[in-house]
DNA sequence: TTATTTTGCGTAATCAGTTACGTAATTGGT
DNA sequence: ACCAATTACGTAACTGATTACGCAAAATAA
């Protein structure tokens, strides 16, 4: 198919079915070559089934791979032509056990040709290419087994998205955004107290002339995330307060909160800083979770300016 | 799967729809996350159609490698959602004329990035695999383009029959074997003649004794087919005449006219001789196929003690 | 022991494709 | 110039799978 070499990858779905396509449209004929009375369809079940045991509807399922009702119809099916006998457990009654017939066994006997001859072939196919596609069948297995092609994808975004973001210093024409992007989820959860307004609306003043430092995450040069370090002068245990990270809701789910957090430590790191402060609340779970993943580790018995504070971290540097 | 290490390459078909099964479970969900609404069987059609061209149905359906009604449905759904528009050809008015609307061209913008993304996973998972599934896929359409599975089983299967056969030499026991055989069928297609109960009833005398030949073909020791070499005397352009081959009905498919054809030429060569003649009727097609296989070449103006020969062929052993 | 949860499995609805078929328009042969 | 064959394409029926649902039996928890 031509159609998929220029669409490429992404119709990797689309190219497994129409090969799938072309060779069960011969697997009928193939049966019937051999004079097989079995639907091919019927394979999987009947197969499991030659082996000897007898086996239960859900059972066969699990062990071919279908789901319990498509092999539920498909054992009433090879029941109709006698090739199976169905019969309840006598212990458990819901369970419904499924035995090769006579019949069932001869025609066990008759595949064998079938099969060997059909295994021949597959084989001397995979023998004439480069390569091998029932290994690379059993590898993507095992690959999506891992991981499955939707987490896969959401890695991929992510990673992508977050190359596009640029961490910058702060500078003047970023003032509105600072206080934008921090009053719009301080007002989700909480509310604006007045140790916040001194800081949004003047963080030349609070913040950076008293050394302190504000990050902002940009998307296509538009600010999308901040996050402030703020000098610790009352408690001598700390260089530093992370504060003030927030994040726009329409760009989540691209690491920024991350990236920031990276950018700002690694700023308070090249200042010379060894210790720093965080309080959050403990109903902001992804952020703590965040905090956690930057090195942050919780601590007892703080207090801090603002009310909605009831979780302390710190994080030394060194 | 386990089942198909156990089940082997006849399941192959099996596989392929297990794989395509578990990668299109999280197609959805990737447009979904891309914000991008189509749905995933869309994509062919609409991929196509948003490299700019206007298309009709039938050439789509080319195009994707999706029968025309499957197309149609498809279209109908994208026209319902405003991403495509109908109209008819104007000079041909059996065509359906397909062209992409504003919002569905927004779409194929913003579907670039999940195109660039799912692409460079599928992309990196084939790199880590050993086997590449994407080039395996495409060798094997190629593979099945030139000759399909059904012809490939085919051909696998009068293989192993044949190595089945054994040509052997007659022998008395053979005797029946070689008169019902051909009784058959001449009986099918001709009446029975003078010359033919001679020979069928006393090969000893009338075959053997003047300086022939018989082979018997056996399949799980059962003679299946015969041919003899009958000496004659009353040409001395020829050695012998290649006559009487028959083979049961049950057996066919397996080459056997093949094998005996070639073992009794075999043995015409081994004993010196030089031309063989043989008569047959232009109605049997697969046999006057057979003999030109077997290097006879046709030849004019003989007559033969047979009503039914009305065509001749002879060969040059040299 | 009794109530709740889990399990086994059959039926119904759905889905994404297919083949079969019918109709109308166009093309081609005589 | 006309009749037959071919083509475009829509509708209907079928296929082989799935998910959704519901009931009864068994297992587990209270």
């Amino acid at each position: 198919m031509e159609f998929f070499e220029k669409t490429g990858k992404f119709a990797i779905g689309s190219r497994l079915r129409m090969l799938n396509e072309k060779i069960s449209k011969d697997a009928p004929e193939i049966y019937r070559l051999f004079n097989v009375e079995l639907q091919p369809k019927w394979f999987p079940a009947f197969h499991v089934l030659s082996q000897g045991e007898e086996k239960t509807i859900t059972q066969l399922a699990k062990e071919i791979g279908h789901s319990h009702p498509s092999v539920s119809k498909i054992i009433t099916e090879m029941s109709k032509k006698g090739l199976v006998t169905e019969k309840k457990d006598e212990e458990d009654k819901r369970r419904n056990i499924v035995t090769l017939t006579e019949k069932g066994r001869e025609i066990s006997e008759k595949i064998a040709f079938q099969y060997q001859d059909v295994n021949a072939t597959v084989e001397e196919m995979l023998a004439q290419t480069e390569n091998d596609l029932w290994k690379a069948l059993g590898e993507w297995e095992k690959l999506l087994e891992q991981k499955s092609l939707l987490e896969r994808v959401i890695e991929k975004k992510k990673e992508r998205e977050s190359k596009m973001v640029k961490i910058v210093e702060f500078k003047p024409e970023y003032k509105q955004a600072f206080r934008d992007l921090n009053v719009e989820w301080i007002n989700t959860y909480f509310k604006m107290e007045a140790a916040d307004y001194k800081a949004l609306d003047h963080p030349e003043e609070y913040i950076l002339s008293k050394g302190g430092y504000i990050m902002v995450a940009l998307l296509e040069d538009v600010p999308v995330g901040v996050c402030a370090l703020i000098r610790m002068d009352d408690d001598p245990d700390y260089d530093f307060e992370l504060a003030k990270m927030a994040v726009s809701p329409k760009a989540q789910g691209k690491s920024i909160g991350k990236l920031l957090g990276q950018a700002i430590i690694e700023k308070a790191r090249s200042v010379g800083a060894s210790k720093l402060y965080l309080g959050s609340n403990s109903i902001l779970k992804p952020a703590i979770s965040l905090y956690h993943k930057l090195g942050f580790r919780m601590i007892e018995g703080r207090t801090s300016p603002y009310v909605r504070a009831n979780v302390h971290m710190e994080m030394n540097l060194n």
